[in-house]
DNA sequence: TACGCGTGGTA
DNA sequence: TTACCAAGCGT
């Protein structure tokens, strides 16, 4: 190890500031594979704050790694909906069934053979192994790289980086107690080794801490610039029949939203479509509403115009109709309920 | 390797 | 308002 008293000072740290967090066993206790694998897929690339009702949800309605297998993908996704980045969803159920079918419903101990199923990549791996088996993995989380790249104040933009990181995590990372070590770094860059001003007066390493001896901690980690969003447009076609029920369609399994139900719609390009109308579901009279529906995706914005049109009868072969009262039953994104708010005038 | 892939909170 | 960021993965 290259400072043999780091790891007892994060631990010591993490003993006396733990969050106690739904997925988080008890200290001394071991938290059990199936809990720390959903909580992981849940945690990638999204907030605690936001996963911690979803995984009690989950918990709550398929308790073991069998019943989520049993469930239907179209009920995985609408517990998912909301939660973003939907192929989480559709890799998780299909690593249920792996987890069935090839390993007897026990999670494999060791990353290599984590790192196989499907939506465990190499952090998740690693996560696993040292939470739920105790296993000295290298855990390396968006936390950790920044914690690491202080501590060593890397000046090598991520994510570049990224490999020589992984090497000085692996060096950091303790025989004991290796589980609690990656939460506590995670904690430790979530709660003090923060983006944008960290605390490095409550920071158990900070006398360590090159980037804070030396420099302003805050110009680490170096990242190269990420492209700017360029704005899409389209229109969507809210198709009211007399009961009430709109109609919905299933979305394409791969890509953006995939597997998800949507509101039907123009294509999205980069210009506002000229001829909506000609790719509405059915000829009729079509309302251009006044409100439109703006949403940021990872690489670009959207802009929605909106049409209401009515029907008396539905026709089926069209889609689902479903009333909007029910969208919380059906997978429904964030982005098709922000344009059944915007009818509703909010 | 670089890009596609959601959403909500924060400054 | 805009930009950035959060316990990344798949291709």
């Amino acid at each position: 190890m290259t400072h043999p008293a780091h790891a007892d000072q994060i631990l010591a740290w993490y003993d006396h500031n733990r969050r106690r967090l739904p997925w988080r066993a008890e200290p001394g206790e071991i938290a059990d594979p199936y809990s720390v694998w959903l909580s992981e897929v849940m945690l990638q690339q999204t907030t605690v704050q936001t996963v911690a009702d979803y995984y009690r949800r989950f918990l709550a309605r398929w308790p073991t790694v069998q019943d989520l297998a049993q469930a239907p993908l179209d009920a995985v996704l609408t517990e998912w909906a909301g939660l973003g980045y939907y192929a989480r969803a559709r890799n998780l159920h299909k690593c249920a069934a792996m987890v069935v079918a090839r390993h007897r419903g026990v999670f494999p101990s060791n990353e290599a053979a984590l790192r196989l199923l499907p939506g465990i990549g190499d952090y998740t791996a690693a996560a696993i192994a040292a939470i739920a088996f105790d296993r000295p993995a290298a855990v390396m989380d968006g936390n950790i790289e920044r914690v690491v790249s202080r501590l060593f104040a890397v000046e090598d933009p991520l994510p570049a980086a990224k490999p020589r990181l992984k090497i000085l995590v692996t060096d950091l990372t303790p025989q004991a107690r290796p589980g609690d070590y990656a939460q506590a770094m995670m904690d430790l860059g979530a709660m003090v080794c923060t983006p944008r001003r960290p605390t490095c007066g409550l920071c158990p390493v900070s006398g360590a801490c090159i980037a804070r001896i030396s420099d302003d901690p805050e110009r680490f980690p170096v990242k190269t610039a990420k492209p700017d969003k360029p704005t899409r447009y389209g229109a969507v076609f809210w198709l009211v029949r007399k009961d009430g029920a709109v109609l919905l369609r299933r979305r394409e399994e791969k890509g953006l939203l995939g597997g998800m139900m949507e509101v039907p719609g123009t294509e999205w390009r980069d210009t506002p479509p000229t001829a909506p109308l000609a790719d509405a579901p059915l000829k009729l009279e079509w309302q251009k509403l006044d409100a439109s529906v703006r949403h940021t995706f990872t690489h670009f914005h959207l802009e929605l115009q909106i049409y209401r049109g009515a029907v008396g009868l539905g026709d089926p072969k069209l889609g689902t109709w479903i009333t909007p009262d029910r969208f919380g039953e059906v997978a429904v994104p964030t982005l098709f309920r922000k344009v059944a708010k915007a009818v509703f005038g909010k």
